[in-house]
DNA sequence: AAAATTACCGGAAACGTTTCCGGTAAGGTT
DNA sequence: AACCTTACCGGAAACGTTTCCGGTAATTTT
């Protein structure tokens, strides 16, 4: 079943078809009528590799997502998901590791499936200009933006919680509720980004409440899975090292530490309060319930598809939208002295 | 940068580098290597769609996952993304509702997307023969196997676990353990072909172990969300219904039970003891740590794959795969009596 | 009434491949 | 020496669209 079956039907040549197909208005309103009624009753379905050779473009949209372990994107990627399909277009997706270039894979991409534009999600910060330069797609990181100014503002979007002040506002939480030696629980992987934004803010907390900077406080994790932070934790807690409240830079990491406290024999929140960021739906679970600052996911994953399109569609521009979080208090924060 | 670039380039015909790139045998080895050393050395990338128009066929693989909630999918999704990479092939992704008809959907895709493929990932119970001719590509379902005999055996593949005898494996884990009112917590949600299956397995076990099956013992959400399941669950102990262990049929589910034991005042695993199917990550952090059956999720997604591209491949037939769970002790299941 | 504009339509080229078909030259068989 | 096979190659059709271009008839303008 073709265009050609259906011009024959109607008794209109296959160019009168595909006006009708592509609602161009030089087409009668008789024959319009008559092609879509036929178009209606047969099965018939427009070849999009036909429709992409000719207009030598598809409609498909990336979405490099870095890492498997943290849950914390899976609402994500399903709210990307489903807004790339109600506009039309088809979602493609690639995974890649923790230590790989995604400038580098979505370039990729682009190139063997002709993508229409890309969805990073998670991100480094580390992008060069060079790396960049070879996708002439628009693309949006999600869930990071870029505040290094290696890249230039006007040639991408993002959607994001404003990292480094989200994480001054969690330590500053744990100072107000009388801690004065607290941890932080952060990533040294190339996903560092966002861990050093947020780790960022966490000096800055401490700077601001007259605390000193630590670094015996720093738990440095690998990555952001829940093992990693489990294991990085023990060790602290093994060497010895004092603190009466963590930040951890994502709920994940905060769950992987409160076993570690509990191992060591110290109950969360008596011995030691710990708070997050991100906002899992299990953090509301476990025991002590975790406070956390929410992230919006299913915004985040739909502003990011919006912004997208837009660009892909030529209305809009390329712009920087930061995401509010929600204070989810929990018990894992206790008032101390 | 075409294929006539190449051939001219080289000083050959389109059709020589045409079956360059397909390896056809009927290319003299000079030639063959001429052309691999432009292409090399050009930056050619064989358009996608003119291949597919005049192939009538595309490299997609559909992947059909019903439900957003439920996180023990997440690992599944990212070994079949990367094995359907890892083989030429594209995946692409949609999401459905816990009501909505996989049937339909995938045969949607498949006229929409020219899928070559398809992946159901979560199932119902329900499939007719009319919806299925709908579909004239392989399909696989992963993890979920149609136990009902409403479809024929021959004409799609499964991989999963044997739901039935691993759930009887978890009660009379409860039972060995000194339990005798054992309490089944599933769901009753149209994706419930899983949860009859486990549910069938406790009833067996039940009976076995010469226990009387009493309807108020079931526990029954309305999905497998951990929030339907924590609700369910803390109506179920607000009616005062005595039971001494609970079997949930996933270890989601299990963690929200949890938090409404507690939120009773009963202890996991004083007060209750709690068994699982799934073997989440998560599982192994909290506090009890859960006790479950963990399924081999990443084997899973690539033998689905495996087995689909297969087919599609021409090589191998329809085949029903079944993957054993191992067991992870935690502290969820203490020994009575 | 002639000229210009408009509305609508069909023909045909083009997109970049794959594949069938026929042809040539070299080598092997009778 | 005539024939057959084999190895290799190029031409051209085909896949199903979109879009440009030109043409006809109806309508409007001068």
């Amino acid at each position: 079943m073709t265009i050609k079956d259906i011009a024959k039907a109607c008794g209109v040549s296959i160019s009168t078809v595909s006006r009708v197909l592509n609602e161009r208005p030089d087409v009668s309103e008789e024959n319009r009528r008559r092609v879509l009624a036929v178009i209606e009753s047969s099965n018939y379905i427009p070849n999009n590799s036909a429709r992409d050779l000719v207009k030598t473009k598809s409609d498909a949209i990336g979405l490099v997502v870095r890492g498997v372990s943290n849950p914390f994107y899976t609402h994500i990627i399903h709210a990307i998901e489903e807004a790339v399909n109600s506009r039309g277009f088809t979602m493609v997706m690639q995974q890649i590791g923790t230590c790989d270039d995604e400038i580098k894979t979505g370039a990729m991409m682009e190139r063997d499936k002709r993508l229409r534009g890309i969805i990073f999600l998670g991100g480094r910060s580390d992008y060069s200009v060079a790396e960049l330069a070879a996708i002439n797609v628009p693309f949006v990181c999600c869930s990071y933006a870029n505040h290094y100014g290696t890249l230039d503002d006007n040639c991408y979007s993002s959607v994001a919680i404003a990292d480094e002040e989200e994480a001054y506002r969690a330590v500053k939480e744990l100072y107000d509720n009388g801690h004065r030696r607290i941890a932080a629980l952060i990533s040294r992987s190339d996903d560092r980004a966002i861990s050093q934004l947020r780790y960022q803010g966490y000096v800055r907390a401490l700077a601001d409440c007259g605390l000193a900077l630590d670094e015996e406080l720093v738990i440095s994790a690998g990555t952001f899975n829940i093992q990693d932070a489990y294991r990085a934790t023990a060790e602290k807690l093994a060497a010895g090292t004092d603190f009466t409240a963590i930040f951890a830079i994502a709920d994940n990491m905060a769950i992987g530490a409160m076993r570690a406290l509990r191992e060591a024999g110290r109950k969360v929140p008596d011995n030691c309060s710990i708070i997050a960021i991100d906002g899992l739906e299990v953090s509301e679970y476990i025991d002590p319930m975790l406070t956390t600052l929410c992230q919006p996911m299913e915004e985040m994953g739909r502003r990011s598809v919006e912004i997208l399109l837009d660009m892909v569609e030529g209305k809009g521009q390329n712009r920087h939208e930061t995401v509010n979080t929600t204070f989810r208090a929990g018990a894992s924060v206790r008032h101390i002295k």
